[in-house]
DNA sequence: AAATAGCTTGCGACTGATTCTCATTTGAGG
DNA sequence: CCTCAAATGAGAATCAGTCGCAAGCTATTT
């Protein structure tokens, strides 16, 4: 059983509830997703797999696993209904612009010491950093000034 | 004319639209509001003050000002339709318990500097800059314990 | 293994938010 | 004032997400 199956078993458990097939399959499926998804593209996911679990299903799902810790709201402002899982992937931070949208990622290594420093003193278990600065990318700097 | 009205025309003129007095109006209301706030709430700010704009055309104009650099959307997780206008409050990072949905607060004093260099990196103009931390405030991490 | 109780699921109806359509109005320029 | 493009209001339409209920599972008890 994985890592993540037993962390899900235990939270359902805690709360008399069962770790069904269906809250198995979707959880592997979110689990095999590897970018930022939806309700909607999770429940394709499953149906290209052939495992016939409805989109209410998936929808109910979804805010178990929140509350469980494994996924959370994608940190992408203007995007709805979207998740990623928690994934030990390198903590970056999103420079987005808020003309165009485009998003760029830069490391976090020079701010991760700080945090950790202050999420002692909150005695907060951090699980994922976000870090997210919004402003005018260069290009939309220029076309802003060339007034379109 | 207020500084934000000038910027807004600007952009307008940039795309043969028009500063109208809709568009005057319901920038006015959203710059009186220092919360976050959705469609309907900018609404009813301008119903209040006898203003009868459309809600469909506060959902018209949103997206100019989110265009313009007027606005933007909440760097709150899982608020949708939510915006704020850009505006130059303290930098502060978010402490937020992806259990409890608590947020805390803390300065950005010391990130601040880190990100500026980035920034220059990049060639990015800031305009606001949300650290999110996800994770366990100390009272979940304890009930967690007492499995609920 | 059958009986039971409670949790889960699928289905389709439902809700609320947002967008669209189109007839009418408004605004800037000539 | 005239004209034309852009903007608006009202309500219909769409879309995501939720809900209620009857049927299906699962764990537990006889």
């Amino acid at each position: 059983m994985e890592d993540y199956t037993k962390l899900f078993d235990t939270y359902l458990n805690s709360r008399k509830m069962k770790l069904t097939a269906s809250r198995r399959l979707i959880l592997e499926a979110v689990f095999s997703l590897h970018e930022h998804f939806d309700a909607e593209q999770l429940h394709q996911v499953l149906r290209s797999a052939s495992q016939d679990i409805s989109l209410a299903t998936v929808y109910r799902t979804l805010p178990l696993l929140l509350q469980a810790g494994l996924i959370q709201p994608s940190p992408r402002p203007g995007t709805r209904g979207m998740y990623e899982h928690i994934w030990g992937h390198p903590r970056h931070a999103h420079w987005v612009c808020v003309r165009c949208g485009a998003v760029q990622e830069t490391p976090l290594d020079s701010v991760d010491p700080i945090l950790a420093r202050e999420a002692r003193n909150l005695k907060f278990e951090t699980q994922e950093t976000s870090v997210e600065v919004k402003g005018l990318c260069w290009k939309c700097q220029n076309s802003a000034n060339d007034s379109q």
